[in-house]
Formats: structure tokens, sequence, C-alpha cells
DNA sequence: TAGTGGTCTAGACCACGAG
DNA sequence: TCGTGGTCTAGACCACTAA
């Protein structure tokens, strides 16, 4: 005992009809990502190390990675070795970012940051980011524009707990890729996220930003964003002009 | 030679630097697929019948299989077999069907046929299908309510040259759901679609068949379904009140 | 009981990247 | 040249289904 796989009875189990090994395995590399062991572009250990470490085979925790790799947790590089997902622009682009122009082009927008404040949440708010009534959020809006022509408007909504040092100021200098900022200065991750996609009428103000009638139909989608451990960390409701631009998904 | 896995020198490539064989074995069952040598709802043969038949090891064929279940073209059953997939409602519903109402709950909104005819491709129509300008089509009109309630405009237009036999009568006695008629009816399956969202303000005629006024915002999703091998088949534009249902989609 | 897919192992060789 | 992930093999045992 004490070397071999003897000396990880305690980590995973190999009792019959118990959750599979692989399984096991995929659920403690997350734990150590989300732990803040491993943080996003750390190179994790080889699959032999952690097969040795495990006390398992190359090709059980082989499986493990390639599921978390599906899931775009991990990432290979092949002769390289495997690394913590991170948010370059480009996944952000491709994975969160839907709006696309008339030819399928996705282009990214520039950021006007109108405002950038504490308050205490809505209801909807509180609902969506799972906070108790009454509770600090920071609010963000923002006018997103493409080519020079206004055509979102952006409310962000974040736990004032987790995110506090924003909104101290009035006019926070923001950057255009907020989830790149999530990662950096906060250490979150922006894994996957839910949106509710609806048509509704811009308000006289929401018009004269965008510079359109009142009345004239948006599409808005709310976006609750969620962390690995499915955490909703961000709510953004954005209002988007869709003369020139649309929303663009793939069924599978 | 004759035997063993020299019979298939012509099939799979085993050349140093060609395509891994799991890859060339993946397009070889689409291909059975898409050949309609299996149909939705057959059984294939087992992982060591076809490993025997291509000369490749069970983990090989297994390997090919399994991104082909994720892909959603075929179906493992343990202990059964490993099926081609086919549309059933529930599958069309999770994957195809994205309105759902404020709780999030997905529902299935009955149909009123309002026209189905043969016409001439507009050219929006034609160029979503890839069809040459002037090609005749099918173009059916339907109202969609949930809970006795209109709210969803739809337009459908298939080729004609496919589904000819649609349209001949001018009042067709349509299924609700239309995927899993082209599968029985006509042998296509549907198995990806690309849609494209816009807010849009509801004319006249639209309002009075939603209840609505004129000018009131519409969700309009305008999708593309795609076969097996990414052929177009069918264009259908729905326009959609989103006062009580939205769109929901997930992003990873 | 026989056959299927599901998990797991141990080991081979290849392709790639860095030193 | 060495270590990494990528592909492929051969064989073991388990869990489930149907006859």
């Amino acid at each position: 005992m004490g070397h071999g796989r003897e000396e990880n009875h305690l980590l995973l189990s190999t009792v019959k009809g118990s959750i599979p090994l692989y399984m096991q395995i995929k659920e403690l590399l997350v734990a150590r990502i989300s732990g803040g062991l491993w943080s996003p572009g750390d190179i994790i250990p080889s699959e032999m190390q952690l097969s040795r470490e495990l006390g398992v085979s190359q090709g059980t925790v082989r499986k493990a990675i390639t599921e978390l790799v599906d899931k775009n947790v991990l990432k290979r590089k092949q002769g390289r070795g495997t690394f913590v997902a991170n948010h370059d622009s480009q996944r952000a682009l491709f994975h969160f970012f839907h709006i696309a122009d008339n030819h399928g082009h996705k282009l990214l927008p520039d950021s006007t940051t109108l405002s950038c404040r504490r308050k205490t949440a809505s209801r909807l708010e509180a609902t969506r980011l799972q906070l108790a009534a009454g509770t600090t959020v920071v609010h963000i809006r923002r006018v997103r524009t493409f080519k020079g022509q206004p055509t979102m408007l952006e409310t962000v909504t974040l736990p004032a707990k987790i995110f506090g040092s924003l909104g101290k100021n009035k006019a926070c200098d923001l950057p255009n890729m907020l989830y790149e900022m999530y990662e950096k200065q906060f250490s979150i991750t922006i894994h996957s996220a839910e949106e509710l996609l609806r048509a509704v009428a811009a308000s006289k103000r929401e018009a004269a930003l965008l510079n359109l009638s009142p009345g004239a139909p948006l599409l808005e989608i709310e976006r609750v964003a969620l962390t690995l451990n499915r955490t909703p960390i961000e709510l953004r409701i954005s209002r988007c002009n869709t003369d020139r631009y649309h929303y663009q998904n793939t069924l599978f």
C-alpha cells in the first residue's frame, strides 16, 4: 500500500456499480479548475502524469479529458500539452456573440459606456442572478455601434459582492470585451449562457439613441452568463436594431 | 489475400499521413445512411461485425460511432445495438423548436393551415434553397396557436421537385410536425438548421391574424433546414408574438 | 444464455513542438 | 532527441436486453 493505484481509494471509487472512473476524473479536473488550482491558460499535467497520479490507465484519463475538451473546458495542443481554456476574443466572438451582418459575417461592435453605477437589484435582476431581494449590484449601460452606426443598447448587471470595485467611479473605463476583463481582473470565466429572445418596441429614449422612430421593433436578448460550476454571474439585456444585422443560430 | 483486413484496401486507406481510419469509417457510415442503405430507425451492424467487415479493431469502429452519436446521427441502446436516429416528436421539440413560455417550458403549438400551393420561387426562396431562379416550389402558410391563442405565423417553402405531391390539392391535410412527415413520406431527414432572427413590425394582415395592432413588434425566425449531406431542403419563416413566449437558446 | 454496448487496461507507433 | 497528444490494437470484464 501507499503507492501505485492503492493511494487513491479515497479519491476514486472502483466499487462495482459506482460512477465510472472517467466521470470521477472529469469532476476532479473540473474541481481543480473551479477551485483555482489551475487557471485559464495554464497547462495541466500530461495524460501519463495524471494516470500515474490517479492510478488509472492513460486511456481512462484520455476519455475524461476528451469530454472536457468537447465542452470547451480544456484545450489540447499536440506536441505541447493540455491547457485550461481561456477567453481570447476569438472564442468570445465564436461562442458568445451571435450577431452577424446580412452576409452572415460576424463583426465586433465598438462600445460607448453611458453609465456605470451601483444600485439595488430589481426584481428581475435578483431573480436571474439568484440574489436575495435588495442585494447591491453593479449596473452598466452601453451603446454598441457597428461601422459607426449605433445598433445595440446593452445593460449589464453584476453582483456587487464580486464586482464591487467596478462602479465606484461613475464613469468606468470599460473594455470592449467584458468577458476577458472578468477573467483577468476577477478570475471569473464564463463557460455557458442562457439567452431569451423577444421582439419589443423601442421607447422614445431608446429610439433617440439608435436613430429610430419610437415604437420601432427591436430584438431583445436577455442573457444570463454562468461560470463553470453553473453560478449565474452576469445578466445582460441587449436591444438590437435588426435592420442591417441579425441574430444567427445553428441547430443540430 | 481476399480475406481478413486485406479485402478493404480499396475502401480504407492506411497509408501513412492519410485521413485517420475512424474518420474514413465515419464517412462510410454516413454514406450508407445518406444513400438509403440504412434508414432512420434501422439497426446497424454491431461494432464487432463492422470491425470484422472493415478489418479494423472494435475500438476504431467505436470511436467513429461515438462521434456520430454525438452529432445525433446514430443512437446507441445498451444491450440492443446501434440505430440510425429518427425524428420522434421529442427530438424535434428538443433540437429544433426553441419557443418556450415565460417559465422556460417548451410546449407544442397546434397548427391551422391557411394555404398550400405551388408557385415560382421568390428571389429569397431560391437563394436560401440553392435553387435556380424560376424554380417551382411548394408554399405553405400556417397559423400556430398556443393554448388556443394564435401566436405564430409560419410560411414553409419546399422544392417542388422533391415535395411535388404536396400542394397539388389546395388545402393539404398537413400534420402538426412536418419533419416527421418529411421523413416518413419523403425519406428526408432534417439533421441541422441555420436560423436568422430579427425583430419586425406586424403588417395589417399579420396583426389581424394574431389579434395585435398593426406595427406591433414580432420576432421573425428565418430557418433553413439541412439534410445529413447539408442540402438545404426547407425554408421556414415564422413571425412570432413574444408577449407570452420567447425564443430560448443555450450557449456553450 | 448469447450478444450487445460500456468501461478499462496495456502497449504499440505516429505526428508535432520545443530544446 | 524527448515528451506531448493522436491513432490504433487486442483483450478483459461489466451491465443490459432479448430470446
